[in-house]
DNA sequence: TTAAACTTTCAATAATTATTGAAAGTTTTG
DNA sequence: CAAAACTTTCAATAATTATTGAAAGTTTAA
């Protein structure tokens, strides 16, 4: 006999159990652990968090959680939200999932991709006869990494473009 | 007085430099130093090399130069090589760069994309009333972040069948 | 001005991840 | 078969990276 599990989750378990899956992807892409558990905690948080709030619901320590939302809002991905009556800061995240892989693309591009290929355009000038196979390898090596790099970061630039444009003429067509 | 510093390396010097680079972009995106520079290494050199060039060329361990070469046979980005009246296994990279982005993609998209997706598909099943806002905005952000990642896997693909493509077409143009 | 409320810093520590190297395993040769 | 030539394994160790928490710093309110 067949037996066909059909599991459904209550919402606090699923949202549990996001942040540990964003936590675990982000560490095995070398982005820090809980800067990553922290942003997904508020992508899904409907209020602006406290310091507080992300402590408890993490169960780190002050220090770490006010070290990953810097990191966060120097990847201008959180913002700080202030409330009236209250000398608490509260964090927001920006939600608009297009707008966050823009910026993460602008700032990966601004701390990696730029330095790379500033790197590889430097590793072409050889000083030695360019005619010698093994300086030819290997110029043409590097100048290939170079052109897949380049055109990888163009790719999802267009993929952000085109999503972009897709809005844009969504609205376009309620207002009209 | 402007001065102007025009720098030049020796081969030698470069493909170093080179596989310092690999080696340390490798391990701010979250994959192994040393297996970076192990890929680096067999991607610029013109011939196989066995595991002791490695252990030499890079100042690591067997056990290391090892484990990492095995690593990345398994991404299908090396392969052994034997040599006619030489025990010694050799080891060759792949270079066309393109062919090496398709098969890094290959195995991401089996190791993490792919279970990233099944995972984000049973965090929609809840079990609370789905017209509630919270759960309604819950889901919608697992879905938003689950059309991002198909569509960037999808642009990643697209890109690498469209360069297939253009060498395809430029060796049918020799031929013809 | 002082105390309370809050944020930031950072040296110490913990956790994780990578590396070593010697021993065990395997294959080949004579 | 035994020894040599080579590869693999993995417990111990080192290196790196993340986290803590208490002290110092800052801002606000009374």
């Amino acid at each position: 006999m067949k037996v066909l599990y059909l599991c459904f989750m209550k919402l606090a378990e699923a949202k549990e159990q996001f942040t540990q899956l964003w936590g675990a992807l982000g560490s095995s892409w070398g982005i820090n652990r809980t800067m990553a558990q922290v942003h997904a905690l508020l992508l899904i948080s409907p209020e602006a968090l406290c310091t507080e709030d992300i402590m408890e619901q993490l169960s780190v320590s002050r220090g770490n959680a006010n070290m990953n939302l810097r990191e966060l809002m120097t990847w201008n991905l959180v913002q700080k939200e202030i409330k009236a009556g209250d000398r608490k800061e509260y964090f927001k995240a920006e939600k608009d999932i297009w707008e966050v892989a823009k910026r993460i693309s602008k700032e990966r591009k601004r701390r990696e991709i730029q330095p790379l290929i500033a790197s590889l355009n430097v590793l072409t000038d050889i000083d030695e006869d360019k005619r010698n196979t093994e300086v030819k390898d290997f110029v043409e090596m590097v100048n290939n990494i170079h052109s897949v790099v380049t055109k990888m970061d163009s790719a999802v630039d267009t993929l952000i473009k085109a999503e972009e444009h897709k809005f844009f003429g969504a609205v376009m067509k309620l207002l009209k």
